[in-house]
DNA sequence: AATCTAGTTTCGCTGGGCGAAACATGCAAT
DNA sequence: ATTGCATGTTTCGCCCAGCGAAACTAGATT
């Protein structure tokens, strides 16, 4: 979030010059991708852009940072937003059942009517129906979570996992997200998108990454290349130090919404030769006999 | 949604006068609860309320309705909003990533991208991973499915759900939603809120319920007092033909936050009896156990 | 009492958001 | 082609909802 806002208030004898304003014209209007506090840019002239609703809305976003519970202030400071307007925003989503306000610590926690939001994109993704067991089933036999996800911004979220019944660690349930560029997941799902996209998002990837982007391209290639050749990719511990992961991209048929399918754990869950004989071929089977159930 | 906006262009020479506006006074703030399509009354005139905000989120929650994908007009219908409004929040939404544009249909339809922002709410419950293995545990033994739910308007949410390895019925999972006022669980839930809270939530259910108040009440009442009795309430079909179901409230120690358990499933599933004399006990003691480990 | 920190409220301004109406588009029936 | 209907977008000018600087309030700490 950044949109400046207006200059208010010059005021009286010598006060103090409110600092210049700039206003952007707009370019495009494209998927848009932004990650973390960079919205801008593309829509700060954007007439038909709604940025009330796009601020509470990154009020929400705020909690995901790792933080149970947010003060006005915290809030403030996370999202650059001036406090008397984090203050009318949270006021607005308190009323509305979205925050609660923790009487003992003074500070928002998000409430389960989020979790209502959510419920239209669960219900209604059939592929959680279908997959269901087969992800347990899989989960089971092979001692890794697996998971289907779908992408947000420079993420990829959990929309359906299943856990093998031994595994206590590395419990990444519905909702949680993983980098894009970094994961299998995420790779095998930009394998899945079409070219203008996936350079679009590359794009994007490459300005966050700075310096480090020569490896990581080369890196995120070598995963392209693993998919187009059997099918999955493999990720050892780039994402996250001493976990790896398969991963498959799961188009629909008719083309229309674009997922992908991983099979994750610690590396002591899996040697890299179970993945690449057992797991990924299961893999790539159950993304080809769900994705024609995609359709809708 | 009804706040009404502005009158505008009352325009050139004999153009039809633009419908009078009223501008209502604000009462109170409470908790607020309101269902469906009434926000408006207590909020028009609170200078704190963001407007742009609500909206937007009231679109989100349109899709909950059943429908799998909305079209601006059929969300202009849903939430009495004018259809410019909803073409501008659509578009914010969209841009934002909340929501796709099905170029098939023209309509749009909800994104993973929803989940993450329920995520939190999942992440930082602890109860979630501490009776998480009890929820399945005690699922697979009654043959029900165990739910954990907080309140949201006037309904419950699934904050966690485990299944039984068998049903294949009645999947309501995380996110789903369950009527507070006819389902076991919304009941408890009420139970277990303080009493002002608790009026002001009757007082609602009361004019929602119009004609049938006289039998709800009766009904509400005779589930309070068995759970005063024996700390659990059965109801039997009330929330829905053929679904019967055990609630006990589930109250942190510190009084914090207030949930709610159940087990429901289809008739065939349980008899009263067993819902009665294993299910309802086995729940009591569940609550009683992780009621303690709420606190944060 | 003085200083900090955290949040809320005031206040005046103004441009962001608004809806009526006009326009565009798509599809069917005539 | 034309009309009609249904759906969605864009224009346009208005104006008040929302904004942020600054003042204020409330606690906590020194």
């Amino acid at each position: 979030m950044t949109k400046t806002g207006r200059p208010q208030r010059g005021d009286g004898a010598d006060a103090p010059p409110s600092p210049k304003r700039e206003r952007k014209a707009s370019r495009s209007a494209m998927p848009l991708i932004f990650d973390d506090d960079d919205l801008s840019e593309e829509l700060s002239a954007d007439r038909k852009f709604n940025w009330s609703l796009a601020r509470g809305l990154e009020i929400l976003r705020a909690f995901s940072g790792g933080n149970a519970s947010l003060g006005n202030g915290e809030l403030a400071e996370i999202t650059k937003l001036p406090k008397p307007t984090i203050s009318r925003l949270t006021y607005t989503l308190k009323q509305l059942g979205y925050l609660q306000l923790n009487a003992r610590s003074g500070k928002f926690e998000p409430t389960p009517a989020i979790l209502a939001l959510g419920y239209p994109v669960m219900s209604t993704m059939k592929i959680r129906m279908i997959a269901r067991d087969y992800l347990q089933q899989l989960a089971n036999e092979v001692g890794l979570t697996v998971a289907i996800g779908g992408r947000d911004r420079l993420g990829m979220i959990y929309v359906d996992a299943s856990h093998p019944s031994t595994m206590m660690t590395l419990r990444l349930d519905v909702g949680s997200r993983v980098d894009i560029a970094t994961s299998a997941m995420g790779r095998s799902f930009m394998h899945g998108i079409s070219a203008p996209e996936r350079e679009l998002l590359l794009g994007v990837i490459e300005q966050r990454a700075g310096d480090d982007w020569p490896t990581l391209r080369d890196a995120i290639q070598r995963s392209f290349d693993e998919i187009d050749r059997r099918g999955f990719c493999i990720v050892d511990g780039e994402f996250q130090e001493d976990i790896r992961g398969v991963g498959v991209p799961l188009v629909a048929s008719d083309g229309g919404a674009v997922l992908a399918l991983n099979a994750a754990g610690p590396r002591f869950a899996a040697t890299l030769e179970t993945l690449e004989t057992v797991v990924g071929p299961r893999l790539v089977h159950l993304s080809r006999s769900v994705a024609p159930m995609l359709n809708r």
